[in-house]
DNA sequence: TATTGTTATACTCTATAACTATA
DNA sequence: TATAGTTATAGAGTATAACAATA
Protein backbone atom coordinates (compact mmCIF):
# COMPACT_ATOMS: atom_id res chain seq x y z
CA UNK A 1 0.00 0.00 0.00
CA UNK A 2 1.56 3.47 -1.03
CA UNK A 3 0.98 6.09 1.82
CA UNK A 4 1.07 9.89 0.61
CA UNK A 5 3.21 11.74 3.34
CA UNK A 6 2.66 15.42 3.53
CA UNK A 7 5.89 16.59 3.76
CA UNK A 8 5.05 20.38 3.94
CA UNK A 9 7.13 22.84 5.64
CA UNK A 10 4.42 24.33 8.89
CA UNK A 11 3.36 27.48 8.80
CA UNK A 12 4.82 30.07 11.24
CA UNK A 13 0.96 29.84 13.19
CA UNK A 14 1.25 26.15 13.15
CA UNK A 15 4.69 25.47 14.48
CA UNK A 16 4.46 28.51 16.88
CA UNK A 17 1.21 27.20 18.61
CA UNK A 18 2.27 23.56 18.56
CA UNK A 19 5.92 24.62 20.60
CA UNK A 20 3.95 26.97 23.19
CA UNK A 21 1.35 24.19 23.81
CA UNK A 22 4.00 22.11 24.68
CA UNK A 23 6.07 24.63 26.30
CA UNK A 24 3.02 25.56 28.82
CA UNK A 25 2.44 22.27 29.42
CA UNK A 26 5.96 21.00 30.73
CA UNK A 27 5.32 23.86 32.60
CA UNK A 28 2.28 22.94 33.90
CA UNK A 29 3.65 19.92 34.76
CA UNK A 30 6.41 21.04 36.36
CA UNK A 31 5.19 23.90 38.98
CA UNK A 32 2.35 21.24 39.87
CA UNK A 33 1.22 21.75 43.33
CA UNK A 34 0.58 18.67 45.72
CA UNK A 35 -1.83 19.88 48.07
CA UNK A 36 -3.56 22.87 46.07
CA UNK A 37 -5.67 21.92 42.82
CA UNK A 38 -5.13 23.96 39.74
CA UNK A 39 -8.37 25.76 39.88
CA UNK A 40 -7.01 26.77 43.86
CA UNK A 41 -3.61 27.83 42.54
CA UNK A 42 -5.41 29.95 40.23
CA UNK A 43 -8.15 31.57 42.17
CA UNK A 44 -5.44 32.43 44.92
CA UNK A 45 -3.09 33.84 41.45
CA UNK A 46 -5.91 36.08 41.04
CA UNK A 47 -6.84 36.96 44.82
CA UNK A 48 -2.75 37.80 45.27
CA UNK A 49 -3.38 40.99 42.12
CA UNK A 50 -6.72 42.24 43.93
CA UNK A 51 -6.18 42.38 47.32
CA UNK A 52 -9.97 41.37 47.74
CA UNK A 53 -12.85 40.01 45.53
CA UNK A 54 -16.24 38.88 46.07
CA UNK A 55 -17.11 35.25 45.46
CA UNK A 56 -18.88 36.25 42.39
CA UNK A 57 -16.12 38.12 41.03
CA UNK A 58 -13.85 35.76 41.36
CA UNK A 59 -15.97 33.17 39.82
CA UNK A 60 -16.57 35.59 37.09
CA UNK A 61 -12.88 36.01 36.47
CA UNK A 62 -12.16 32.49 36.99
CA UNK A 63 -14.98 31.76 34.59
CA UNK A 64 -16.31 29.04 36.66
CA UNK A 65 -20.39 29.43 37.96
CA UNK A 66 -20.59 30.61 41.86
CA UNK A 67 -21.43 26.86 43.05
CA UNK A 68 -18.19 25.90 41.61
CA UNK A 69 -16.09 28.90 43.13
CA UNK A 70 -18.00 28.45 46.30
CA UNK A 71 -16.06 24.67 46.91
CA UNK A 72 -12.71 26.43 45.65
CA UNK A 73 -12.57 29.03 48.12
CA UNK A 74 -13.73 26.28 50.83
CA UNK A 75 -11.10 24.43 49.91
CA UNK A 76 -8.60 27.28 50.11
CA UNK A 77 -9.59 28.61 53.81
CA UNK A 78 -9.44 25.11 54.82
CA UNK A 79 -5.84 25.55 53.72
CA UNK A 80 -5.21 28.34 55.78
CA UNK A 81 -4.46 30.76 52.93
CA UNK A 82 -7.84 33.09 52.78
CA UNK A 83 -10.76 33.51 54.56
CA UNK A 84 -14.09 35.25 53.71
CA UNK A 85 -15.93 38.02 55.29
CA UNK A 86 -18.98 38.97 55.35
CA UNK A 87 -19.44 42.98 53.63
CA UNK A 88 -20.22 45.61 56.16
CA UNK A 89 -22.32 47.48 53.40
CA UNK A 90 -24.13 44.40 52.25
CA UNK A 91 -24.81 41.24 54.09
CA UNK A 92 -25.38 39.24 50.86
CA UNK A 93 -21.71 39.50 49.49
CA UNK A 94 -18.97 37.63 50.58
CA UNK A 95 -15.43 39.23 50.23
CA UNK A 96 -12.82 36.64 49.89
CA UNK A 97 -8.98 38.11 51.69
CA UNK A 98 -6.01 36.36 50.57
CA UNK A 99 -4.01 36.32 54.21
CA UNK A 100 -0.05 36.68 54.84
CA UNK A 101 0.23 32.56 54.27
CA UNK A 102 -1.61 32.91 51.03
CA UNK A 103 0.68 35.44 49.98
CA UNK A 104 3.45 33.24 50.72
CA UNK A 105 2.32 30.12 49.18
CA UNK A 106 1.43 32.06 46.23
CA UNK A 107 5.10 33.23 46.29
CA UNK A 108 6.63 30.35 46.43
CA UNK A 109 4.45 28.19 43.76
CA UNK A 110 5.03 30.90 41.19
CA UNK A 111 9.22 30.54 41.82
CA UNK A 112 8.68 26.72 42.33
CA UNK A 113 7.42 27.29 38.28
CA UNK A 114 9.66 29.96 37.30
CA UNK A 115 12.70 27.58 38.60
CA UNK A 116 12.93 25.05 35.80
CA UNK A 117 12.54 27.66 32.74
CA UNK A 118 14.92 29.71 34.67
CA UNK A 119 17.55 26.65 34.89
CA UNK A 120 17.19 25.67 31.18
CA UNK A 121 17.38 29.38 30.19
CA UNK A 122 20.76 29.33 31.56
CA UNK A 123 22.06 26.97 28.69
CA UNK A 124 20.99 29.83 25.87
CA UNK A 125 23.23 32.20 24.44
CA UNK A 126 22.98 35.87 25.58
CA UNK A 127 21.35 36.42 22.00
CA UNK A 128 18.75 33.75 22.17
CA UNK A 129 17.59 35.32 25.77
CA UNK A 130 16.91 38.60 23.98
CA UNK A 131 14.93 36.97 21.38
CA UNK A 132 12.75 35.16 24.43
CA UNK A 133 12.73 38.52 25.86
CA UNK A 134 11.28 39.87 22.84
CA UNK A 135 9.22 37.00 22.01
CA UNK A 136 7.35 37.37 25.49
CA UNK A 137 6.59 40.99 24.68
CA UNK A 138 4.93 40.55 21.58
CA UNK A 139 2.95 37.22 22.88
CA UNK A 140 1.25 40.18 25.83
CA UNK A 141 0.23 42.67 22.78
CA UNK A 142 -1.04 39.31 20.57
CA UNK A 143 -3.37 38.43 23.36
CA UNK A 144 -4.33 41.87 24.57
CA UNK A 145 -4.97 43.21 21.15
CA UNK B 1 -2.88 50.40 56.72
CA UNK B 2 0.19 50.88 54.92
CA UNK B 3 0.95 48.09 51.71
CA UNK B 4 4.31 47.58 50.45
CA UNK B 5 3.81 46.59 46.53
CA UNK B 6 6.70 45.18 44.96
CA UNK B 7 7.27 46.67 41.62
CA UNK B 8 10.66 44.79 41.02
CA UNK B 9 10.63 43.58 37.28
CA UNK B 10 9.79 40.43 36.54
CA UNK B 11 12.64 37.70 35.76
CA UNK B 12 12.89 36.20 32.02
CA UNK B 13 11.79 33.48 33.25
CA UNK B 14 8.68 34.33 35.23
CA UNK B 15 7.54 36.94 31.96
CA UNK B 16 8.22 34.21 29.32
CA UNK B 17 6.28 31.86 31.77
CA UNK B 18 3.07 33.84 32.16
CA UNK B 19 3.44 34.91 28.58
CA UNK B 20 3.38 31.61 27.24
CA UNK B 21 0.86 30.12 30.08
CA UNK B 22 -1.56 32.38 28.76
CA UNK B 23 -1.05 32.25 25.08
CA UNK B 24 -1.36 28.39 25.33
CA UNK B 25 -4.57 29.23 27.17
CA UNK B 26 -6.05 31.64 24.62
CA UNK B 27 -5.03 28.88 21.80
CA UNK B 28 -7.05 25.97 23.72
CA UNK B 29 -9.77 28.49 23.76
CA UNK B 30 -9.83 29.27 19.94
CA UNK B 31 -9.94 26.26 18.69
CA UNK B 32 -11.92 24.51 21.46
CA UNK B 33 -14.30 21.78 19.68
CA UNK B 34 -17.80 21.17 20.22
CA UNK B 35 -18.25 17.52 20.12
CA UNK B 36 -15.03 15.84 20.57
CA UNK B 37 -13.49 15.77 24.20
CA UNK B 38 -10.05 17.33 24.48
CA UNK B 39 -8.44 14.24 25.23
CA UNK B 40 -10.24 12.50 22.55
CA UNK B 41 -8.65 15.67 20.10
CA UNK B 42 -5.16 14.76 21.75
CA UNK B 43 -5.81 11.10 21.07
CA UNK B 44 -6.86 11.74 17.38
CA UNK B 45 -3.67 13.82 16.92
CA UNK B 46 -1.17 10.69 18.30
CA UNK B 47 -3.19 8.27 16.03
CA UNK B 48 -3.18 11.08 12.54
CA UNK B 49 0.97 10.82 12.88
CA UNK B 50 1.51 7.23 13.52
CA UNK B 51 -1.15 5.03 11.10
CA UNK B 52 -1.81 2.75 14.11
CA UNK B 53 -1.45 1.46 17.38
CA UNK B 54 -2.13 -0.82 20.27
CA UNK B 55 -4.51 0.72 22.61
CA UNK B 56 -2.53 -0.08 25.32
CA UNK B 57 0.93 1.73 23.17
CA UNK B 58 -1.83 4.88 23.12
CA UNK B 59 -2.54 4.92 26.53
CA UNK B 60 1.17 4.85 27.13
CA UNK B 61 1.57 8.14 25.09
CA UNK B 62 -1.50 10.16 25.99
CA UNK B 63 -0.11 9.47 29.91
CA UNK B 64 -3.41 7.73 30.63
CA UNK B 65 -4.77 4.73 32.10
CA UNK B 66 -5.65 1.47 29.74
CA UNK B 67 -9.43 1.99 31.09
CA UNK B 68 -9.39 5.39 30.60
CA UNK B 69 -8.13 5.10 26.83
CA UNK B 70 -10.80 2.39 26.50
CA UNK B 71 -13.58 5.57 27.21
CA UNK B 72 -11.46 7.92 24.70
CA UNK B 73 -10.83 5.57 21.93
CA UNK B 74 -15.05 4.28 22.11
CA UNK B 75 -16.15 7.95 22.09
CA UNK B 76 -13.94 8.25 18.69
CA UNK B 77 -15.26 5.67 17.37
CA UNK B 78 -18.83 6.26 18.14
CA UNK B 79 -17.93 9.22 16.06
CA UNK B 80 -16.64 7.10 13.08
CA UNK B 81 -13.24 8.66 13.08
CA UNK B 82 -11.40 5.98 14.27
CA UNK B 83 -11.96 1.56 13.86
CA UNK B 84 -10.81 -1.13 16.35
CA UNK B 85 -8.99 -3.92 14.91
CA UNK B 86 -7.90 -7.51 16.66
CA UNK B 87 -4.35 -7.92 15.58
CA UNK B 88 -4.11 -10.77 13.26
CA UNK B 89 -1.00 -12.07 15.39
CA UNK B 90 -2.35 -11.42 19.20
CA UNK B 91 -5.90 -11.82 19.34
CA UNK B 92 -5.25 -9.80 22.48
CA UNK B 93 -4.29 -7.14 21.13
CA UNK B 94 -6.68 -4.45 20.01
CA UNK B 95 -5.20 -2.22 16.84
CA UNK B 96 -6.38 1.50 16.98
CA UNK B 97 -6.45 3.03 13.35
CA UNK B 98 -7.81 6.39 12.43
CA UNK B 99 -10.04 6.43 8.84
CA UNK B 100 -10.54 8.77 6.48
CA UNK B 101 -12.90 10.95 8.34
CA UNK B 102 -10.43 10.90 11.28
CA UNK B 103 -7.97 12.61 9.25
CA UNK B 104 -10.38 14.95 7.92
CA UNK B 105 -11.53 16.23 11.01
CA UNK B 106 -7.95 16.49 12.89
CA UNK B 107 -6.57 18.94 9.79
CA UNK B 108 -9.73 20.72 10.60
CA UNK B 109 -9.19 21.10 14.02
CA UNK B 110 -5.57 21.91 13.13
CA UNK B 111 -7.13 24.40 10.90
CA UNK B 112 -9.33 25.84 13.23
CA UNK B 113 -6.61 26.41 15.92
CA UNK B 114 -3.96 27.88 13.79
CA UNK B 115 -6.48 30.23 12.08
CA UNK B 116 -6.99 32.94 15.07
CA UNK B 117 -3.54 33.03 15.89
CA UNK B 118 -2.39 33.23 11.84
CA UNK B 119 -4.92 36.31 11.84
CA UNK B 120 -3.00 37.81 14.80
CA UNK B 121 0.81 37.45 12.80
CA UNK B 122 -0.51 39.60 10.13
CA UNK B 123 -0.70 42.17 12.45
CA UNK B 124 2.74 42.10 13.14
CA UNK B 125 6.13 43.55 11.94
CA UNK B 126 7.97 40.83 9.44
CA UNK B 127 10.84 41.77 11.82
CA UNK B 128 8.54 40.42 15.23
CA UNK B 129 7.64 37.63 12.74
CA UNK B 130 11.05 36.44 11.99
CA UNK B 131 11.66 36.97 16.28
CA UNK B 132 8.89 34.51 16.98
CA UNK B 133 10.19 32.11 14.40
CA UNK B 134 13.63 31.78 16.01
CA UNK B 135 11.43 31.97 19.23
CA UNK B 136 9.71 28.28 18.25
CA UNK B 137 12.72 26.62 17.67
CA UNK B 138 14.72 27.96 20.88
CA UNK B 139 11.11 26.49 22.59
CA UNK B 140 11.45 23.12 20.59
CA UNK B 141 14.95 22.82 21.63
CA UNK B 142 14.11 23.93 25.50
CA UNK B 143 11.76 20.92 25.88
CA UNK B 144 13.76 18.53 24.10
CA UNK B 145 16.72 18.83 25.58
C1' DT C 1 -39.32 40.77 43.90
C1' DA C 2 -34.32 40.51 42.62
C1' DT C 3 -29.75 39.13 43.83
C1' DT C 4 -25.78 36.63 46.29
C1' DG C 5 -24.22 32.72 47.82
C1' DT C 6 -25.06 27.69 49.37
C1' DT C 7 -26.85 23.00 49.14
C1' DA C 8 -28.53 18.98 46.46
C1' DT C 9 -27.87 16.41 42.62
C1' DA C 10 -25.94 14.86 38.26
C1' DC C 11 -22.44 14.51 34.54
C1' DT C 12 -17.67 14.01 32.73
C1' DC C 13 -13.13 12.42 33.04
C1' DT C 14 -10.05 10.14 35.52
C1' DA C 15 -8.24 6.16 38.47
C1' DT C 16 -7.89 1.33 40.90
C1' DA C 17 -9.59 -3.32 41.34
C1' DA C 18 -11.83 -7.27 39.56
C1' DC C 19 -12.82 -9.81 35.48
C1' DT C 20 -12.50 -12.01 30.54
C1' DA C 21 -10.06 -13.74 26.79
C1' DT C 22 -5.84 -14.89 24.62
C1' DA C 23 -0.80 -16.39 24.82
C1' DT D 1 0.61 -18.14 34.73
C1' DA D 2 1.09 -13.66 32.43
C1' DT D 3 -0.72 -10.00 29.57
C1' DA D 4 -4.21 -6.86 26.90
C1' DG D 5 -8.21 -4.95 27.25
C1' DT D 6 -12.95 -4.30 29.47
C1' DT D 7 -16.29 -3.68 33.14
C1' DA D 8 -17.47 -2.10 37.87
C1' DT D 9 -16.91 1.26 41.05
C1' DA D 10 -15.14 5.48 43.17
C1' DG D 11 -13.17 10.24 43.44
C1' DA D 12 -12.25 14.89 41.50
C1' DG D 13 -14.15 18.93 39.43
C1' DT D 14 -17.63 20.92 37.03
C1' DA D 15 -22.63 22.32 36.03
C1' DT D 16 -27.87 23.22 36.72
C1' DA D 17 -31.78 23.60 39.82
C1' DA D 18 -33.70 24.51 44.21
C1' DC D 19 -33.10 27.00 48.40
C1' DA D 20 -31.86 30.60 52.19
C1' DA D 21 -30.64 35.14 53.37
C1' DT D 22 -30.41 39.91 52.36
C1' DA D 23 -31.62 44.17 49.61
Amino acid sequence: MLRIVKTTTPTLASHLRVAVARLARQLRHQGASEDATPSQLAALATLYHRVHLTLGELAAIERVKPPTMTRIVAGLEEKGLVRREHSSTDGRLINVVINDDGRTYHEQYQQRRDAWLARKLTDLTKDERETLGRAAEIFDRLVEG
